[in-house]
DNA sequence: GTAATATATGAACAAGTATTCATATATTGA
DNA sequence: TCAATATATGAATACTTGTTCATATATTAC
């Protein structure tokens, strides 16, 4: 099959692609961690949480937006596996689920020059 | 003023929090970067390019889906900065830009016990 | 048990986004 | 210049997702 000029080299990238290419569900799971901090109100939760376990009314404190919206978001982010919940009293506190989760935002900090 | 029980601890953190915060325009920005790679068809792309440099045929061939679709999807991960593109002959050759988009892909392929 | 506080959730609407189809542009070779 | 190949794009539709509002659940103190 003649694509293009660059017949073997693509071809052989092409061909090593189609045989390393993750598994459909892999792929949909990376997807969804990527889509649920691709938005700015979570993203904002997510460098709230950096500094720490925070409860969340004071989540809703430190980034604005209604408790309701706030309350939604979190379980996004709990749904994908990004940060983690436990019930204390009254509360429910919110802590960032692993070091990945900071050092993918610092990278994605790195790629843009923001500071972190 | 009075949110939770954990008043000391907590304050101290919300206050951090909003006093680190990124500004808007940064937030928009890290947004929009997670946005573009947080769609199964874009992330297959990616993926296939992390083999090496590409024509958008041979995506369609490494990815699958029709070539208008590609096309669109490229367009937004160059927008994002994802993606670079180069002219050669008939050809546009896309490749990943920088080496932080593999380091990403693989941070979150850790996270979820991906094999990378 | 009742009131007060903290958090979660369902439904509805609004906003954003992906894909398709048709077509446009750009490059090459005759 | 014309035909062929590779890539891009505008518009429309369908899908997905976020936010709001009202209300539900859970915990604590009285």
């Amino acid at each position: 099959m003649q694509i293009c000029d660059h017949a073997a080299e693509h071809t052989a990238t092409c061909d090593l692609a189609k045989r390393n290419l993750p598994a459909p569900s892999e792929i949909e799971a990376l997807a969804g961690v990527f889509k649920s901090i691709s938005e700015p109100a979570r993203l904002k939760i997510l460098f709230a949480l950096r500094q720490g376990e925070l409860c969340v009314l004071h989540i809703v404190e430190a980034v604005g937006g209604t408790q309701s919206a706030v309350s939604h978001q979190l379980r996004i982010l709990k749904a994908a596996g990004i940060v983690k919940a436990r019930r204390e009293g009254q509360n429910i506190l919110y802590s960032l689920s692993d070091a990945h989760v900071v050092a993918v935002l610092e990278l994605a900090c790195t790629h843009l020059n923001c500071k972190f």
